[in-house]
DNA sequence: ATAGACCATTAGAGCGCTCTAACCCACGGC
DNA sequence: GCCGTGGGTTAGAGCGCTCTAATGGTCTAT
């Protein structure tokens, strides 16, 4: 009787909106009250059967769905984690997402996933969407933040840099973006290459430690009075230009390691339009192994991540974070390893000779 | 003094997580009531500019933050529309995601994106989780839904197919797949291909226009009975297996149109494997015109797809919907264009040979 | 002076759910 | 016959917000 009142009234006041039912109406509907059908719907075990199933058969009958907002609101938790991505565009992020989210999903928490479109800007607020919504926890793939921005989140929420730089003073993981460059430099100085020429990713937030593993590469090859660092991005287009400085100078340096694959497809482009043999002439490593880089077109030497693995082991960090309630900051680097194929071969002897 | 005395007993209540500062809070340290606190988070023309200060200012201070689940609870409104995206990886959706994104930040709305990782059972939960979740409309991006399914979903939530067939009961933003299809014939008949086979895309929801316009330009060219579609996929790797059969043959075909440049660039891998030069012994024509078609050496002749405009389109057609209440079917069908590069010329003359 | 109009402000109910504490009703032990 | 005991069930407060209707005050018109 009660109930009936209670939902009559409501239901005078709504308004607009969809109007779907409510827990009310469920239990109207089964003939029990509101909160043992709150049990059912959280497959309580102290429900008996005869009553569990009347319930179901109701919430099935109105075609009821529990009111997540609400849910949210009355347990003061959302179980969802925030997943602020870079750029949907580059699939190495994917796939990176991908590994959170099921992560995430095998331990019933859900992802809410924002895109910063490669913008500082949208980042700061995608994390306030991310605050507001009351996130439990942020993973923060390939970001733009600065190391204070970030030592300001992480006093709010627990967070995690995944394929970032590992300079944070948040908990990271990534792959040892250093030894993956030197990696790539001691392949080339391995094939006898000393002039090779560093593509750096601009702003991205992995430049600075790539940039940092050619340095050192170089130094270990004993071979740093030739180290060149060119302006890139982390994109296809940015490598144009940088390429064309390279080729300007007199007797051009014999092989190129750019940031990432985007990158080092783009150098690719442009080397073969100034007429510019690849690997015969010039040599050329990437970084990421994406799918782009094992087409066989390309085919190019590139330093493999285990995306998916990053991805669910950030997750997992995150989730722990979360139930322990623990700030403990986590360096996780997980180990790179060069892909080999057609980009490289020893250097040219002579001159920079073109095909056009 | 009811505020303190109600501030106090809720937080004895409260028990484990962040505990926020909340509206209650900024209204008693401002000294204004919750409800000018509200109209101050609205942005109100309605209040005075010293209440309007004072207000900012607790805000501030507390540093507090509207609580999304509450205010989506109160308002009944959440002001987000669902993006189900296909799968993260191809970088075709995630263009197409960009413009759905932007044109609803544009109209204040917040996007949900959630990923069918490429299974129909994942489609079905992210749905589910769009309902709960109370999005007012739902854009599905590349779905592996049945007609059925849609059908019952448009009734519950306005929802568009971005990507997709044509042929559901349900709104749609895409490309004409048909006319693109035709428009590859077109360009491989032109060049005096007539054997052209085609690699479908297997379960891929534009797979079936592309395949009937593929079939219907050979009819336009008059070529109909050298109609020839191979099973293929969405993915690069589906590729091998197909055009493994395509070679067995005794006089294999002179051209390829695949389903889309990720089946296009496996086809060039498998090619290439094989010895059969493209395009002198065999043209290819993808479609999306994703970035890798547009790799030097890959230069892939495909079909151009305008995402950008389709990601907005089918954000403007959802929040008309919306804000009119109306759920009339709507069919928006872009133009798509042809984009000649270099894996497409005249038909080789006799039968195939290989190079190795 | 008084009614009406208008403005900023507020009380309080309500959104749909969860969760604690209480309740009821066997049942068994004494 | 009375008192736990404990499992199934429920009342009711509370989560943080919005929004309607009401309040009180100032201002103008009468």
């Amino acid at each position: 009787m009660v109930y009936r009142a209670e939902r009559a009234m409501s239901s005078a006041t709504a308004t607009v909106a969809v109007n779907r039912p409510t827990m009310q109406d469920v239990a109207l509907r089964a003939g029990v009250s509101r909160a043992l059908v709150s049990l059912v719907m959280n497959k309580s075990p102290r429900v008996s059967d005869q009553k569990r199933r009347a319930v179901l058969r109701a919430a099935a009958e109105l075609g009821y769905r529990p009111n997540l907002p609400a849910r949210q609101l009355a347990r003061r938790r959302t179980h969802t984690i925030g997943v602020l991505v870079d750029n949907l565009r580059n699939p190495f992020f994917g796939e990176v997402v991908d590994g959170i989210e099921a992560e995430a999903a095998d331990n019933d928490y859900s992802v809410l996933i924002l895109n910063g479109r490669r913008e500082a800007q949208r980042e700061i607020e995608a994390v306030e969407t991310f605050l507001q919504a009351g996130v439990e926890a942020i993973a923060l793939v390939g970001t733009r933040f600065s190391a204070d921005e970030l030592d300001r989140l992480r006093v709010t929420t627990p967070c995690v840099v995944v394929a970032g730089g590992a300079s944070y003073s948040v908990s990271t993981v990534g792959t040892d973006d250093r030894l993956g460059a030197e990696l790539a430099v001691q392949h080339l100085a391995a094939l006898g290459h000393s002039r090779i020429s560093h593509l750096d990713g601009g702003r991205s937030a992995t430049a600075e430690q790539r940039s940092r593993g050619y340095r050192s590469g170089m130094k270990l090859a004993g071979l740093e009075q030739f180290i060149d660092v060119r302006g890139g991005g982390d994109q296809e287009a940015d490598a144009a230009e940088a390429i064309d400085e390279l080729l300007a100078v007199s007797d051009p340096p014999t092989a190129i390691f750019a940031f990432n694959d985007l990158l080092a497809a783009g150098a690719l482009n442009r080397l073969d339009e100034a007429g510019v043999p690849v690997p015969s002439a010039m040599s050329l490593v990437g970084f990421d192994n994406t799918f782009i880089s094992a087409l066989r077109h390309l085919s190019l030497t590139t330093i493999n991540q285990p995306t998916l693995a990053m991805g669910r082991l950030a997750a997992t960090t995150l989730l722990a974070q979360v139930s322990d309630g623990s700030r403990e900051l986590q360096r996780h680097t997980l180990q790179p390893e060069i892909v080999v194929r057609s980009t490289t071969c020893p250097p040219r002897t002579g001159p920079l000779t073109r095909t056009r």
